[in-house]
DNA sequence: CATGCGGCTTGAACATGTTCAAAGCGAGGG
DNA sequence: CCCTCGCTTTGAACATGTTCAAGCCGCATG
């Protein structure tokens, strides 16, 4: 549980760090095979529904071989998180690329956050309790997240970068992270949905983008001044690292000389 | 799952409907040894290093017997919520009668949680996972925590009401709950942290409290009403349940004509 | 006292995530 | 062609949460 781990065919599936030849896909399609079969028995039957003897069986392998290229059940989940959050980056690009109103723009990228993850939104709550693991790799705060952490935390800087408002300098750094904060409260409230079409989660973003919107504008208020700073200096010692624009993993520190 | 129950043989262990007899103890014996063994166990072991079996084992009785009393595993936990959330009942009391200073007052009331939880961190992060799950009786949003819940954010009202700051009027009546709100993101961080002696988690409540009784503070400002008018409206849809003092469950919807 | 009832208790059986020793298999060297 | 080595695959075995049909026990009733 600690580390453990397969031998790790070839990578995560994604990022392959190239090593040197082009490694044939030997297995690699045993792996994707595995995976696609698992996805699909998630969305027909849930997550629960699902065995890891079904997934081998329908992939027509053994259940051993499974666990050869996914330490654990909820290994197969981590595949499904990078996929809905490629889905919603490459959705949520027109509204990058539209209005400039800042409460427009959170509230239409949150809301096609809510379109993309809709039709998952039935077994996607039945795995979420291990998200919440602290333990697990799939939280949202786990060093194997870091990837797709900084990603969504790079959108949610472009929603920022793109619009009118101006911001407290002091912030500006900040408040992506801030904001990523908030969507992954939008995910609570999103998962305990329990509405026709979580609809009340859509109702949720509509009431509260303009809110939010208002107090980043707020923010550069003279009298608000110390409170900002304190912000600031928390946030700074508490949710570190530097997110200056793409999600470069690792390497060249991106400091501005 | 839906609803399910054992034969609840004599209430949930608390706010006995009391029928009309003073029902002897039959069997309350059972329960109660049955609990106090399980919450031993995993203190001693971790959650998830404590199998069904050997509480059962350990009580003297078959694993049966430990579900006809205990709906599932998950449900052993929630009477140490109940036991956890009265030690810090108790604990927050001189706090409560002390410093008028809003900052203070919550920094003391969050920080006396974190030093009654301490014992419990190791093992209370096993079971996070659980309280996590929308479906599980265990989330402190669910409508089996209300209790609690309401315990809780009554005790915000009081660290709020005992203060010599002055709130915006309009939110007077949802302060507590978002306080209890920030006080779950504590929660949160605190069952994440894995700092010696979850030291980290003590400092972001030394460090946010005045950030809090700040906020709180300014409120009151003129250039604010908007924001504060939009919040409370938002907490009005989205966080509903009047909070008035004691907790009384259901009836009376409390609606204004 | 015999009978039946209902709350309480039992332990074997079940379902499922996970592990592991052994076998298969393909390529490279002799 | 045969042997060896390492990656891949297998399926039985294991651990554990949970269920269930059956049994036990005390007591009120006839």
């Amino acid at each position: 549980m600690t580390d453990a781990q397969a031998p790790t065919p070839a990578g995560p599936a994604e990022a392959p760090k190239a090593p040197k030849a082009p490694k044939a896909p030997k297995s690699e399609q045993t792996r994707t095979l595995i995976l696609e079969t698992a996805l699909r028995l998630f969305q027909e039957r849930g997550y629960d529904g699902t065995t890891m003897r079904a997934v081998a069986q329908e992939a027509g392998v053994s259940v051993g071989n499974a666990y050869y290229y996914f330490a654990s059940k909820e290994h197969l989940v981590q595949s499904f998180y990078d996929r809905l959050a490629a889905e919603h980056r490459i959705a949520v690009q027109p509204v990058l690329e539209g209005d400039r109103d800042l409460a427009v723009r959170i509230r239409e990228s949150l809301l096609t956050w809510l379109d993309v993850a809709r039709p998952y939104h039935p077994f996607a709550t039945q795995f979420f309790k291990n998200a919440a693991d602290p333990d697990s790799p799939l939280s949202p705060f786990s060093p194997e997240s870091v990837a797709a952490r900084e990603a969504a935390i790079s959108i949610q800087e472009r929603v920022l970068s793109g619009s009118d408002t101006k911001t407290a300098p002091e912030l500006a750094e900040l408040l992506p992270r801030l904001m990523w904060l908030m969507q992954m409260g939008l995910v609570l409230f999103w998962v305990y949905d329990r509405s026709e079409g979580t609809e009340r989660s859509r109702r949720l973003v509509v009431r509260t983008a303009p809110l939010v919107a208002r107090a980043i504008a707020l923010s550069r208020f003279r009298a608000l001044r110390p409170l900002v700073r304190q912000l600031h200096e928390v946030l700074e010692e508490f949710m570190p690292g530097a997110v200056t624009g793409a999600a470069t993993p690792a390497s060249t520190p991106a400091r501005r000389p």
